[in-house]
DNA sequence: ATGAAAGCGCTAACAC
DNA sequence: GTGTTAGCGCTTTCAT
């Protein structure tokens, strides 16, 4: 453990107040290590930079050095150079009811490791939606700080997106444009998931399936609701007026929909939901009612949820390590400016059977 | 939408091969600035860095120019020159059980706010615990990317933390170093919250009120039931074999305590846990059993998770957003240097009340 | 394969 | 209050 002179001396490094100090604990630049190598700096540059180059006892010669130094190029006076930025900007987005916030958590740090893979950066803003964070962007694209933008959750017609183009900073999508545009995007193939779940309900007998989302005219769960629909003709099963839909997303509304699906004549017997929150809300109803979830009832959630998985509930995951490579992917072709090929990618999402 | 020339254009931008395009929409800098103002260099810089410097006809003058320009300062010049980063690096902890994650992603959000107001950008990293981990901030610093290192949940005896501060790197933690150390932290005070929890059971005339929390060695835990104990010691309450421990923090591992202390023949009829993935697990017993919670029995939770507001149940609530703050500030404070004054800081945390 | 020179865009220090 | 000079640490270009 260090005392307090350990303390001052760390103090000063921040500081910069470098001139304070004896020369030898100083920063260490090219040309420290040029002169402990005895070669020049290009050479030092090059053996960072292209190690091929250097005839292999030089090479040797300049890492050890590189080594005992410690040094490692200065990032602003690379970034000066060479006019490229090496950052990315994202967001974690406010999710107010927050069942969801584990995701994004999940997805920007698998993003920082796809990233880093690639020698890219990642910077974290806090910006709340709309103008206030589409000027934040184009601030740090003007200020060379970053070299593109990960937008998340694009909604229908959105402005952010209108903005960032206008000001010719390079976007990448997590989620659909549900409003065609020809930007770069990746997104979970949410249909496909919910299809999964459709069937194994199926499978397990029911014959009154159920769909319960959020607002018909958001593009996310009328994605969903095609792919329980699409499963149903698929089987040749009923599904006029199994859909119901309510807002917020709330234990509440998930409840509400379900007493409303069970007090009817024909009463479905299968539960599939455009989140796991809307699921919980089900599943309290229907346990309740003295109904037994995974046996007399099946109910799926979305999104699988730590919640999810602590309750037993069925879900269908989001594969969002493989998202955040997708992305990471996208962000490397879009600064590259690899046009044409492989502009978007819908990944599967998978059904976790459960208890339910 | 721009059509494919908007799309080349903007990738010309990011490659920097700015050399083809027309001299008028090449980033402007601050000699182009001065020129269109009619001032030199300096004067744009000091502009923006101390506007008090210039009279206040020039400073418009400058102003108009940047803002028709879109200037904004060249983030890695400013760093080469000033010889100080303006970032700070931070990672989300991979939380295996994960219901705490939100948590985490709420943190950095609040902390990236926080840090953004005093002009300091959040860095972002994937990296493993350990070595890695320390490996890859010990190279931020040294590329002089990063000027701190946020840590979260260190333990007690934190290699990563003697790591550090031997390659003299500035840290600040979220989580008290449980073995003594001198770095500055920010922690919430678990013990306080708990001690509520507690009272409020004994309010609702519960006698019995037990703990349950995991490895009786580690710092978080400890310090709960201290804050438990000493809250029944205080309300003159039994606590001697209340207090129970389990690993891993899962439903599982809850519901088996809770299990072990109803069969008890003195049970308990409060349960006051360091997790609300605990909690979850004695709701789930007593639920069983028939009992009612937050009628027979009192279950308390640990970080207010959106799964316990899904389910009413009652927990102590983490103010993440101050504990951002506050550690924003102190990491200002390590940057800067002040010595001395607010080293560290305790967050009281407070009980959400609910159903159970 | 290695070295020398130039300059990226900015600001600290000093002159006027 | 404003302008001039110098140089941060690096990499690109050209010369050797």
């Amino acid at each position: 453990m260090l005392g307090a002179a350990g303390s001052v001396c760390l103090t000063r490094v921040v500081e910069g107040s470098l001139a304070a100090r004896s020369g030898s604990d100083r920063r260490p630049t090219v040309d420290t290590v040029a002169a402990l190598a005895g070669v020049s700096r290009q050479t030092v540059s090059n053996a960072l930079r292209s190690p091929s180059l250097l005839a292999p006892d030089t090479l040797r010669r300049v890492l050890a050095a590189v080594d005992q130094l410690g040094y490692r190029p200065h990032s602003g006076a690379r970034a000066l150079r060479r006019q490229i930025p090496t950052d990315v900007v994202c967001r974690i987005p406010h999710v107010e009811d927050a069942v969801n916030a584990s995701l994004y958590g999940a997805f920007v740090t698998g993003l920082a490791a796809a990233l880093s893979a690639v020698g890219i950066g990642l910077r974290l803003v806090d910006a709340d939606w709309g103008e206030h964070e589409v000027a934040r962007y184009i601030d740090l694209y003007r200020r060379s700080e970053i070299s593109a933008v990960v937008l998340s959750d694009p909604q229908a017609h959105d402005d952010r997106l209108t903005a960032l183009r206008a000001a010719a900073v390079p976007v990448v999508l997590y989620g659909r444009p549900w409003a065609g545009s020809d930007v770069r995007w990746v997104d979970v193939d949410g249909a496909a998931g919910v299809a999964e779940a459709v069937r194994w309900c199926a499978e397990r007998g029911h014959r009154r399936i159920a769909y319960l989302g959020w607002h018909e005219d958001d593009g996310v769960s009328r994605d969903r609701e095609c792919g329980w629909r699409s499963a149903l003709e698929e089987l040749d099963l009923p599904w006029d007026g199994l859909a119901a839909h309510g807002l917020p997303d709330s234990v509440a509304t998930g409840a509400g929909l379900a007493a409303m699906m069970l007090d009817r004549a024909a009463a479905s017997t299968a539960f599939v939901c455009a989140t796991d929150v809307l699921a919980l809300g089900v599943l309290s109803v229907v346990r309740e009612r003295g109904l037994r979830p995974g046996v007399d009832y099946a109910v799926i959630g979305f999104d699988d949820t730590p919640t999810a998985a602590a309750l037993g509930l069925s879900s269908v995951r989001q594969p969002i390590r493989r998202v955040a490579e997708s992305v990471a992917d996208l962000v490397t072709a879009e600064i590259a400016g690899d046009d044409g090929e492989h502009r978007n990618r819908l990944i599967p999402a998978s059904l976790v059977r459960r208890l339910t």
